[in-house]
DNA sequence: TTGATTTCTTGTCCTAGGGCAAGCGCTAAC
DNA sequence: GTTAGCGCTTGCCCTAGGACAAGAAATCAA
């Protein structure tokens, strides 16, 4: 059995019996690197539980910039929530940064289970409520702390992105150039 | 029958019959300019539909800056989704900036009216959906646009904030400095 | 091996916006 | 009245980080 997809769907709600349902709903599927797991103008069909490998989600601004929005590594969800629950084309890329192994689960699987298990609900909004609070923890973080203070708390957050993501996508995660966290590393190496 | 639980609870999964079941599980509040809806290590049991008036939603972060984190205004809900659906103390405050009249709904009734009404599940769905959609403009605005870039967007999506709302709390949501603001609208006014 | 591409560093120069402090209306309280 | 306290503006100086461009260093292809 799936060690992300445990950790995945941890819920108080959810029932031993549900976790076997649940896991018998989803698919292995591998990515090579550089694979898209979605991209812009598809709607989403499905989303991924990450057991192996990094995914990186991106979406080009109106001045053609490239962004990354986010890293979904080991045991997290890569999905793009706007259109899979609204059915509208995707704005975001979600590409595999490494070779992967996923559990895809598709939506019409998901409904399903929405109304067989009861507690699946709730572990969705949990989820959800879950993501909503990262992202706005994300948001004041851009707002109050420095590039330098945010590169910290990314390498202790989650030093995994730091090595198996290229530099220039993590600095573009974090609101700087890939010049600047050069620099940036450079002083933190100094003051260590 | 309210106008703003109307234009909140609008879903193609939703009957007029589901709605006027809906409607009568919220109770109208009144609030005075400067009442809590919220307030910090309280735990959420509630959320409000703003029928008149505007909230403002704000955290203090480490060093204890006040960062306004978002506006309410008319037809939209204000609710602090992390403790409400996942019972830990509110880490923000939600502040009623003028006098307002709010349709609330307690979290036990919710949970029975999401039982009863299947459509309510998909529309907390997708409400959910829109709030990431929403900040993840948000944080990529924060990245990619100047403060005059994102006060002008402001002037044109929310007018009523800028009349409502006073600059300091308006500066800190789009993360300058209340000084920096009045310079941006200096300019702003001389350009026109 | 060798060229090509990408990744990362570094330099120079420049600007958006912060920090701080003063000033100037307002309205509210006494 | 006048004193206090917001809300907003402005001036001066300073710094974090952007723009652009030129190298290293590493990776990949043939």
């Amino acid at each position: 059995m799936s060690v992300a997809l445990a950790a995945v769907y941890q819920h108080p709600l959810l029932s031993d019996r549900d976790l076997q349902v649940i896991f018998a709903a989803h698919q292995l599927k591998s990515f090579k690197k550089g694979d898209f797991l979605l991209q812009k103008g598809q709607t989403s069909k499905a989303y991924f539980c990450v057991e192996e490998g990094l995914i990186r989600s991106y979406v080009y601004d109106y001045n053609g910039n490239d962004i990354t929005t986010g890293f979904i590594g080991k045991n997290e969800i890569a999905i793009d929530v706007v259109s899979l629950f609204t059915g509208v084309p995707s704005e975001e890329y979600l590409q595999a940064l490494t070779d992967c192994q996923c559990y895809m689960i598709d939506l019409e699987t998901l409904q399903e289970l929405y109304h067989s298990i009861k507690g699946l609900n709730e572990w969705g909004r949990a989820w959800m409520s879950g993501s909503l609070f990262a992202l706005k923890q994300r948001t004041i973080a851009m707002i109050t702390e420095s590039a330098s203070a945010r590169y910290r708390k990314l390498e202790i957050q989650h030093p995994q992105i730091l090595q198996q993501a290229p530099l220039k996508f993590i600095a573009s995660y974090l609101g700087v150039t890939d010049s600047s966290l050069s620099r940036i590393r450079k002083e933190l190496c100094k003051s260590t």
